[in-house]
RNA sequence: GCCCAGGUAGCUCAGGGGUAGAGCACAUCCUUGGUAAGGAUGAGGUCGCGGGUUCAAUUCCCGCCCUGGGCUCCA
């Protein structure tokens, strides 16, 4: 007999090779049902693994993040095994879960089709339910490549002969078909219930561009019918909230072909735009910056210099007058170092921090553009500062604190936060990357702060920390940074007189924290929906009169409330007032006042919240005090 | 840039080899109505752009542009 201990603590005996399917079976028939997999001294193994005497052993079902994941993997099996019954000329490839589901990346001679995907998901549900036995198998790895090459499955052979040689290599077989797997997988496709295809987009082999371009299949994959379906109600209420739709409806701004990636912003678009641009320039004086502005169309010379031209002329919009070469500039930063190195400095003026609302252009490829959030041409709340390589800590722990202050302002408080260190090919010092890297990390843990590490991902001139916030489909969108910078600096001669006398580079920090103006407001009318806090609604509130007799009135009172600095608007039209409120409510506009004979004859309004709340009735006074509350505290 | 799917009225969308339709929005008139749609009438379209096939193309074919979903990229 051999003894397992369960998650509990407590020991069961079992007789000799018995599996963790045994062990759920002596623990009772309904584990026995619901067990998909299990995990044996800390690894993910099968139901039919053999246990061992003294393992630790915990049984995993569709209730667990584990089970879930087992059971999507399976699903991308599934799918394989479907399509190759229907195409029997496509290649498998690899088929990983992701988050909320799965893909199965597949050779095929044409790309599917959606009716593909609908046969496909049908094939799915009938494998599913010939309730095929999976087992695990174990090959020899040299036996494994020639029996995919004998199939004609080249990338199979090709991703087992990158195993170790020597090694096995496990197979799941499930009916007929079987595929290299890790695994584990669940013990029959009987479990695999509840999972529908979602689309289908081409993918590089190994994720290379030079590759050759493969199919690609999404699909989702839950333990219960309601879980999917409220996966499915969440994609929809997210697509009721992405910034696209909602700029039409809310008449924020356009897009339009003769202008690729660049925004045209409608009235209440840029009213949104200038209460964020206000605040951070008013955030920006507060804590040392000063604003400056910089040429848009500037001399290739420049860019040869700072070595842009060189490295990413291929993105950057170029004219030419003259017989002189000039590029739009993509980034702000050749141009502060022409106004820091007007002045001969001292090693008093650092750090210098030189603040620029910079437009950028840069020739995105087409395929990339998205709304929003990638463009063409952005505006962003940019700035450098000039300091000693002793001052970088204290300026980004600085920055850290500036850029949590605005961030949880605008209503974040969900931020992602990673650094970037050295990557391969790099300019500078090892002894300057050692301490600017070891300053940004002083720098984060003296803010306590979580963050996660990119290993090589820094920028060639120098470290970096990214600040990430999450859009409406749980997509990450960088947006804060900041940069430490030895090589510009230097290489377009900015310079200052140390305490000895002597000339000195300062180091240069780029950093940001909306990133681009244009990507951060598609972030916060998604993650508004619309419903923008008071401070910063393009619309603060609309006046309705009931009949015409209170017409005069409304347009006192909306002047009355533009002059002390309110967004007012008013609607006269010859309308009902249930219809003007629906139509105001539907626009998001925070507050709607009406105005009858009784508002008229006592000089006051009645006040509606968006939300449908009867506010009652304010003396205009009061009302207009009010709402510069709500303006002063961010509301 | 690559793969797939789209582009019809201001918006959301239907249609389909014989020069187009709905709802909302808009305009005019009636109505002056107290918190999510009062009524009537009317105006609106080179069906993304350019070629081809055809007696005839918005519809079929080819190319291009843009948009959307992915891939790659994102200094």
């Amino acid at each position: 007999m051999i003894t397992v201990r369960l998650p509990d603590g407590s020991d069961r005996t079992l007789p000799p090779a018995s599996t963790a399917m045994d062990l759920a079976a002596a623990i009772g028939p309904g584990l026995a049902r619901a067990a998909l997999a299990a995990r044996v001294n800390g690894r993910l193994v099968d139901l039919s693994h053999v246990l061992h005497d003294g393992d630790e052993v915990a049984l995993i079902t569709d209730k667990s993040e584990e089970g879930l994941e087992i059971i999507r993997h399976s699903t991308a099996h599934l799918l394989a095994m479907a399509v190759q019954e229907l195409f029997p000329k496509s290649q498998v490839t690899i088929g990983p879960v992701i988050e909320d589901g799965f893909y199965y990346d597949f050779a095929f001679e044409r790309p599917f089709t959606p009716e593909d995907l609908q046969k496909i998901e049908a094939k799915m549900k009938e494998i599913a339910r010939r309730k095929l036995d999976i087992h695990r198998e174990e090959w020899d790895r040299d036996e494994a490549i020639a029996h995919f090459e004998r199939l004609g499955e080249s990338y199979k052979a090709k991703l087992i002969a990158r195993i170790p040689e020597g090694e096995t290599v496990s197979l799941y077989r499930q009916g007929e078909w079987s595929d290299l797997c890790r695994g584990p997988h669940v013990p029959n496709t009987a479990k695999l219930k509840h999972f529908k295809l979602m689309k289908v987009a081409g993918a590089y082999w190994e994720g290379k561009a030079e590759n050759e371009q493969l199919q690609r299949i999404y699909g989702t994959a839950w333990a219960s019918k309601e879980e999917l379906k409220i996966y499915l109600h969440r994609l929809e209420e997210a697509e009721k909230r992405d910034h696209r739709k909602l700029a039409k409806t809310l008449d924020l701004f356009h897009l339009q072909e003769e202008a690729p990636g660049m925004v045209f912003w409608h009235p209440r678009g840029w009213s949104i735009w200038q209460s964020v641009e206000q605040e951070i320039r008013q955030v920006m004086r507060e804590h040392g910056y000063q604003e400056i502005r910089t040429p848009q169309v500037v001399d290739r010379k420049l860019w040869e210099r700072s070595g842009h031209w060189g490295k990413f002329r291929q993105e950057m919009f170029t004219t030419n007058t003259e017989n002189r070469d000039y590029a739009i500039k993509p980034m702000n930063c050749p141009c502060h170092i022409q106004v820091f190195n007007q002045t001969l400095h001292s090693y008093r003026d650092l750090p210098l921090r030189l603040a620029e609302f910079g437009s950028c252009h840069r020739n995105e490829p087409s395929g990339t553009l998205h709304g929003l959030m990638r463009l063409r041409n952005f505006v962003q709340d940019d700035a450098h500062i000039f300091c000693t390589g002793e001052q970088i800590q204290d300026e980004v722990c600085n920055f850290i604190d500036l850029t949590y202050e605005v961030y949880r302002r605008f209503g974040f408080e969900d931020v992602i936060i990673f650094l970037s260190d050295r990557p391969d090919n790099r300019v500078g010092t090892d002894e300057q990357w050692d301490k600017a890297e070891a300053a940004l990390h002083q720098a984060l843990k003296s803010k306590d702060i979580s963050y996660g590490l990119n290993p090589g991902e820094g920028a060639f001139y120098g470290p970096k920390i990214e600040f990430s916030l999450k859009d409406c489909l749980g997509r990450v969108w960088q947006c804060g940074t900041i940069q430490v910078d030895f090589s510009m600096p230097g290489k377009l001669g900015a310079e200052y007189v140390a305490e000895d006398s002597s000339r000195q580079t300062p180091v240069m920090l780029h950093r940001a924290i909306l990133g681009s103006l244009e990507r951060f407001i598609g972030i916060l009318i998604e993650h508004y929906e619309g419903k923008f806090p008071f401070w910063l609604a393009p619309v603060q509130v609309v006046m309705c009169n009931i009949t015409d007799a209170q017409a005069e009135y409304v347009t006192e009172i909306t002047d009355r409330m533009r002059k002390a600095g309110i967004r007012a608007e008013m609607d006269l039209r010859n309308e009902k007032v249930g219809y003007k409120v629906r139509a105001h409510t539907l626009s998001r506009v925070p507050y709607i006042l009406v105005a009858g004979e009784r508002e008229k004859e006592n000089g006051t309004v009645a006040v509606r919240s968006r939300s449908g709340e009867d506010l009652g009735t304010f003396a205009i006074d009061a009302w207009i005090e009010k709402m510069h509350e709500m303006m002063a505290n961010y509301e």
